[in-house]
DNA sequence: GCTGAAATAATAGCGTT
DNA sequence: AACGCTATTATTTCAGC
């Protein structure tokens, strides 16, 4: 962290938490002008510290009420099989999420679907894609935490 | 979803991915008035579709450059051991996500740290706590892809 | 539930220290 | 960098349909 100062933090801490809090109110808090903390926000965005603000949804209210992780192993770790399969599985709607990973699996991936009837479309359609040695699947019974926001 | 439409659905299509769109954006996409998005924005807060907005930071620039799933076997399952777990582990600031799941293991935990020095402080940490027989540790090298939006 | 319009509030740009 | 001031935009509310 280069060129970010105290006073950012706290901005990067706020907004993380609750990017409707207006210039305004941060300011208040950081009993600094609204001019100025409109200023560092803009920077903050500018150089990427912040790289987007989005709403975050309640998944059982939309029909997504089974989480999974997918832990994938290729046939073999040529860049080709590689990349082809990142190619392909970031195509899959259920995908949230995929990750290159160390040890004795390839891939991990967080699938979010309305219930394990969908979970299974998805498994056939994930077997199916070529360069596959096994599909392991684990489902999540509880949220215990789930948080976007990093401690700063 | 029993009590929303198409347009409502659109709405948080566009807001997952970028909550700063203006209502008069929104309403230009929508071919609706601006007011009639404003009452469905405040109407999709209020029932909890949208729990809430947040700023998501580049993690590499806050230094977390490393994510690891740790995956978590107790002892035991008595609700005593569970819960004093969770409880526990949530407090850990490198803990982004927990899950409790189904399977050959308790819990998958999401931890973000600067490096592997910082993973190996957690991972002291974590080890400590009472009831855990095994703690498996695996290391995103790429990131594919990482959404939070789901599609509608 | 939507519209258009008016009132209130926030953001964005600028000149100064 | 921060400030106050001003102009521009956005949000919020409401009467009427």
């Amino acid at each position: 962290m280069p060129d970010i100062d105290q006073t950012d933090l706290e901005i990067l801490r706020l907004l993380q938490h609750n990017a409707e809090l207006t210039n305004k109110e941060i300011s208040a808090k950081l009993h600094k002008s609204v001019a100025a903390v409109h200023e560092r926000v803009r920077r903050l965005k500018e150089q990427g510290y912040i790289k987007r603000v989005v709403a975050i949804l309640d998944r059982k209210k939309i029909d997504r009420s089974l989480i999974a992780f997918s832990h994938v192993l290729l046939k073999d770790h040529s860049a080709n099989t590689l990349s082809s399969f990142e190619k392909e599985v970031i195509r899959f709607p259920e995908v949230m999420e995929c990750f290159q990973m160390t040890g004795t699996f390839d891939f991990i991936l967080r699938i979010a679907t309305a219930d394990m009837d969908a979970y299974h479309v998805f498994y056939r359609k994930l077997a199916t894609l070529p360069n596959i040695t096994t599909v392991q699947s684990f489902f999540v019974l509880s949220e215990t935490k789930s948080d976007t926001a990093y401690p700063l």
